[in-house]
DNA sequence: GCCGTTTTCGGCCCGACTGTTTTCAGTCG
């Protein structure tokens, strides 16, 4: 699928242009048909083939002919012309915080400065000062943005991002005037990663609250700070942004605030095309500049004629027309969650007992949960003998005798480097539930490791594909599997594919679970707990689920236990023909 | 460059903050 590499063509014409200064309308469009082709959900390579380009929305002839040129020759002219036109560093200057095309574009003409060093020493001798539209601190500032740059470290985990939040939020509201307080951005969106962190205060003295902000001692640098609104990055080199609002702009700055852009763009347009305009104030009246709504994010989606749009459903990836024809998918929410489906104990390398966990589920509202330790392969993470697997089988029965909290023998079998499980089947049948999942030998060339977990697969016992992709964010990349393959399996041989809830893994990613979805593959959850804390990481899978649009009949952990037991066995029955 | 349920031309989301500016452009959210 070359969707990803077709669109970064189209943002870097984008990209290109503005430097040149061309229209900012068809750079938009550029930049648009660029994040259409890159959420379009399936191969473009279809369309192009079919002749259906023009029919995707924001792509025309210009642009068609361009998808069509770049899939048959491997290039775009225009491109290879702006290419040779603009040189490849002004691209990266943009990155620069503070720095945009036309800064670069003067900097570039005036003084032949094409790359992050010649800026800096430009800065630095008092040239950048000396230009017509810029000063003392127009230099300064590009020299700042080059010290943030150097020290920025890649996109936030989520959990990460929530903390510092929450630690920021409290400060804030010690504030006396502050009232409503809440991170909105890719937080409230439940992304997988976060750029920054958004944060939005109801107040009518925004300026104290402002001031406390821009004064806690994390603070390092002070971007701006204004009457209503503040930006600033921590000593850890995390970027803040502060937003203030009054009572009755709540609802419209949250939606503001919480985005996407894109979606913020659509919404604002259908509120035109109603006679409305929209903004982080209020929902008006175009000619009266009544104001209609502003108090919830309910009120203004309602004036509007749309059902209310989840946070994590709002990419523009078509929620606004699901919602204009009352076809929003009912989202699967935590009191759904009927039991997680993927904890290790104090038996392999968790650190809880097993009735520890049961009591905790039970707080948690669960009904049932599965014990999963690794098998006996993996030493390091002292994985099970048979015969303490079977101990483990005892214990489990015991407690089950007196437990509130149902509680299934389950195990994290390795999918050996052959494909091979790493119990016998005699064994693995004793399983009320079976994960597989790599945790070795990543190496493997991309058809080896296919070939491997389509072998798994095979295995009539394997219940669940726990974190398939085995990524770690930040640290570790994706196994390279042919993900549309190993879901049209699971599909075929009903395995569930886990989502699984670790912060750092979310694995399936979102793309995934769309895609599994839309092929019918039943999804799981599973925290993959290893401490008692880790049993709380079960929203962050939500998330992923909740963003591809997921909704409870779709989860295996909504079923109660019964059910739940009847799938399972369903399944390894049918697998066994 | 894209688009159209009054349109094939004339719009395209909308506002805050900064710096260098005599009235606003650039950058960002
Ligand atoms: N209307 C409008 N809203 C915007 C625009 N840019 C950003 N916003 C709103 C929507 C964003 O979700 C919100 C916060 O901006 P951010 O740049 O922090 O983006 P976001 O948090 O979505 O992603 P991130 O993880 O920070 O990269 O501000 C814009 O150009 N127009
Ligand atoms: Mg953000
Ligand atoms: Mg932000
Ligand atoms: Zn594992």
């Amino acid at each position: 699928m070359k969707n990803k590499e077709i669109a970064d063509k189209f943002t870097e014409i984008a990209h290109l242009l503005e430097i040149k200064g061309d229209n900012s309308f068809k750079i938009r469009s550029y930049e648009k048909a660029a994040e259409t082709i890159e959420n379009l959900g399936h191969d473009i390579e279809g369309d192009c083939l079919s002749g259906n380009l023009e029919k995707i929305p924001g792509i025309g002839e210009s642009i068609a002919g361009k998808i069509r040129e770049y899939i048959s020759s491997g290039k775009i002219k225009k491109l290879e012309g702006l290419r040779k036109e603009i040189p490849r560093g002004l691209l990266e200057m943009l990155k620069v915080p503070g720095l945009g095309p036309a800064k670069i574009k003067l900097i570039y003409e005036k003084l032949g400065v094409k790359s992050m060093r010649g800026l800096d020493i430009a800065a630095r001798r008092g040239e950048l000062a000396a230009l017509p539209g810029m000063g003392e601190k127009s230099a300064a500032n590009i020299l700042r943005g080059l010290e943030i740059i150097n020290r920025l470290d890649g996109r936030l985990l989520m959990s990460t991002a929530q903390d510092l939040a929450e630690e920021f939020l409290d400060v804030l509201r010690k504030e006396k005037s502050c009232g409503e307080a809440l991170a909105c951005g890719s937080i409230r969106r439940g992304c997988e990663t976060i750029g920054d962190i958004d944060l939005l205060v109801v107040s009518d003295e925004p300026k104290k609250i402002i001031d406390k902000f821009i004064e806690i001692p994390g603070v390092e640098k002070v971007i701006s700070a204004g009457d209503s609104k503040a930006g600033v990055y921590t000593s850890g080199d995390v970027r803040i942004d502060l937003r203030v609002v009054g009572e009755k702009s709540y609802g419209t700055a949250m939606l503001y605030f919480t985005g996407s852009k894109e979606h913020n763009i659509a919404l604002r347009k259908l509120a035109l095309k109603k006679s409305f305009t929209l903004n982080e104030y209020g929902l008006y009246e175009q000619k009266t500049e009544k104001y209609v709504a502003g108090k919830t994010e309910k009120d203004v989606y309602a004036r509007l004629g749309l059902e209310f749009i989840p946070p994590e459903l709002r990419e523009n990836r078509g929620e606004i027309e699901q919602a204009l024809q009352k076809h929003l998918p009912c989202l699967v929410e935590f009191k759904d969650i009927k039991g997680d489906l993927h904890l290790h104990s104090v038996y392999s390398d968790g650190s809880v007992e097993i009735r520890v966990l049961a009591a905790r589920a039970l707080e948690l509202g669960y009904e049932w949960i599965a014990i999963c330790d690794h098998s006996m392969s993996l030493k390091i993470a002292n994985g099970l003998s048979i015969k303490t697997l079977m101990k483990k089988k005892e214990e489990i029965e015991e407690l089950n005798k007196t437990s509130r909290v149902k509680i299934l023998f389950g195990a994290e079998v390795d999918i050996l480097p052959d494909g091979k499980l790493d119990y016998p089947d005699e064994i693995l049948k004793e399983l009320d539930i079976c994960l597989g999942a790599i945790h070795s030998v990543f190496s493997q060339s991309p058809d080896v490791l296919n070939k491997r977990v389509l072998k798994a697969m095979d295995n009539p016992f394997l219940d669940i594909l726990a974190h398939p992709t085995a990524r770690l964010i930040g640290k570790r990349p994706p196994l390279a599997l042919d993900m549309e393959k190993i879901i049209e399996k699971a599909v075929d041989k009903k395995i569930i594919l886990e989502v699984n809830a670790f912060p750092d893994r979310r694995d399936l990613k979102e793309e995934h679970c769309l895609m599994a979805l839309k092929k019918g593959a039943m999804l799981s959850l599973g925290t993959d707990s290893h401490a008692l804390y880790h049993m709380d990481n079960m929203k962050y899978g939500l998330m992923n689920l909740r963003r591809a649009g997921c909704e409870k009949k779709n989860v295996l952990n909504t079923r109660p236990m019964a059910e739940l037991q009847k799938i399972i066995s369903a399944r390894r029955n049918i697998s066994n023909d």
